[in-house]
RNA sequence: GGAGAGGUGGCCGAGUGGUCGAAGGCGCAGCACUGGAAAUGCUGUAUAGGGGCAACUCUAUCGAGGGUUCGAAUCCCUCCCUCUCCGCCA
């Protein structure tokens, strides 16, 4: 959520800077709003005061004799009422503004930060590091895609999966879902050895969580829902491990905070329909091992490129190329204010696929969640970072992809040896 | 799910209709004392919003929302949560 005193003070940056995004907005409107609120509340609260004195008044004069059924305190009882019912009046009215002045505000995406390089589209996106050498089909060598190296491993069942749940759902089996639990075991592994804390927080979220973090009110299509309760499947552990701390007031001295979540996620993928309908790119369910930091602001910068770091560490260590994009303004997701992209090789596709996004919030789910830090006498909003490191199951296909051998087997890059336990993937 | 108890500031805890944003204690900060420290003493110490250059000031907040009243932490209603016991359960 931005500053109601932005909206008030400067909602020219506002505009410029959504514009950026590529969203065209008035904000006369709201602006107009927020006067309204603003005037009936200065009204209101000088009709209490004046309430609160006459209060006062009526409890010393019985208290010093007066008769409490007296004409001097039936005068101000009188007082007292008209304006208890002004001030019912004013309130209702303030309420309205508001509620529609927040529902407004919650709808509008962050501000891009200032580095964020400008475009139109993703086509506009900043690669800004390669690491690692592309594997590329050698001479009469045709390279699979992971699904048909998953099947023919007999790792994954999708057609089963849909009587299970329905389509875009994937049941791991055997090798294939011992190597998911060793990938989610060596990512928590590698990234509490780096000081995260570890948490494995509850997948069903309530709306205030969804809505601190962004993706309500905008984007309710988005998430699964249970019926008969305000719960949901969270899409992200971003979702709830922001809540992990909302309402806080967090010592300074207690900051970064640095957690690691592992979670499933499920999304509704609402308009993919026929993008990337085989495999493990784009399912209802997915695994996924989250980093998130809650940074004091001046951190903030220096906490983004190191969470995009301790994303591509992953990479690295298991030796799968990738190149870091900087999203344009245009390609920014809804709460981020800057963000980086990883996309992995993916030799069989031929193609670089994104498998995690790094993204620095600002103090936008801070402000949404009422998180802030404590230092010294004074309070401020404190800054959220969150980067996947990584989506396991776009891991797991990048790793069938690259390791891919001539005979038809999957070769493990050694630092999942200890995890998986063994080398190799091998038909059974 | 049933029965009972309870939710007050960073923490503990008093407060059952009036000047209570809230005693007291702990913690924390500053000052004094000290060679330095401990102990001690004094002072200060919630959040949000509005007004003001500022000093300061107004409003709201004692789990949440409603109600009664001139006035509510205190009375009434609804809901949420926590704890204890019982039941059920991986």
């Amino acid at each position: 959520m931005l500053d109601q005193r932005l909206l008030r003070d400067n909602p020219e940056r506002i505009v410029s800077q959504l514009g950026r995004r590529g969203m065209t907005l008035d904000l006369t409107g709201l602006q107009l709003v927020a006067q309204q609120a603003r005037t009936l509340e200065e009204q209101r609260s000088s009709l209490q005061a004046e309430g609160n004195r006459i209060g006062k008044e009526v409890g010393s004069l019985i208290k010093g004799g007066a008769a409490p059924n007296g004409p001097e305190v039936q005068g101000l009882r009188e007082q007292g009422n008209r304006i208890k019912q002004q001030v019912a009046v004013l309130e209702e009215e303030e309420k309205g503004l508001d509620a529609k002045l927040r529902e407004q505000l919650l709808g509008l995406p962050n501000l891009p930060a200032a580095e964020v390089p400008d475009g139109r589209s993703e086509a506009d996106n900043v690669e800004v590091k390669r690491w690692g050498s592309p594997r590329q089909a050698a001479a009469g060598e045709t390279l699979e895609e992971h699904w048909q190296i998953a099947e023919r491993l007999g790792l994954l069942e999708t057609e089963r999966s849909v009587r299970i749940a329905q389509s875009r759902f994937v049941t791991l089996l055997g090798q294939g879902a011992r190597l998911e639990r060793a990938l989610i075991n060596f990512m928590l592994d590698l990234h509490g050895g780096k000081g995260y804390r570890e948490v494995l927080p509850p997948i069903l979220v309530n709306s205030a969580s969804l809505t601190g973090s962004g993706q309500l009110p905008k984007f309710a299509e988005e998430s699964f829902r249970c019926a008969d309760d305000d719960l949901w499947l969270t899409p992200t552990a971003e979702v709830p491990v922001t809540s992990l701390h909302r309402g806080e007031v967090i010592p300074a001295d207690q900051l970064p905070l640095k957690y690691v979540a592992f979670t499933p996620c499920f999304r509704r993928e609402a308009g993919s329909y026929g993008r990337d309908t085989r495999g493990l790119i784009r399912l209802h369910q997915f695994n996924k091992v989250e980093l998130y930091w809650f940074v004091h602001p001046e951190q903030s910068a220096e906490a983004h490129r190191q969470i995009t770091a301790d994303a591509e560490a992953v990479l690295e260590a298991l030796e799968l190329p990738y190149r870091t994009i900087e999203l344009c303004s245009a390609d920014l997701g809804f709460s981020a204010a800057r963000t980086y992209d990883l996309e992995v090789w993916l030799p069989g596709a031929g193609a670089y696929r994104e498998i995690s996004s790094c993204s620095t919030c600002s103090d936008f789910q801070a402000r949404r969640s009422a998180i802030r830090l404590k230092e010294g006498k004074g309070t401020q909003l404190v800054h959220t970072l969150n980067g996947s490191g990584l989506a396991v199951g776009r891991t797991m296909a990048a790793l069938l992809e690259n390791g891919q051998q001539s005979d038809g087997s999957v070769r493990l890059p050694a630092a999942l040896a200890p995890y998986f336990g063994a080398e190799c993937l091998t038909a059974t």
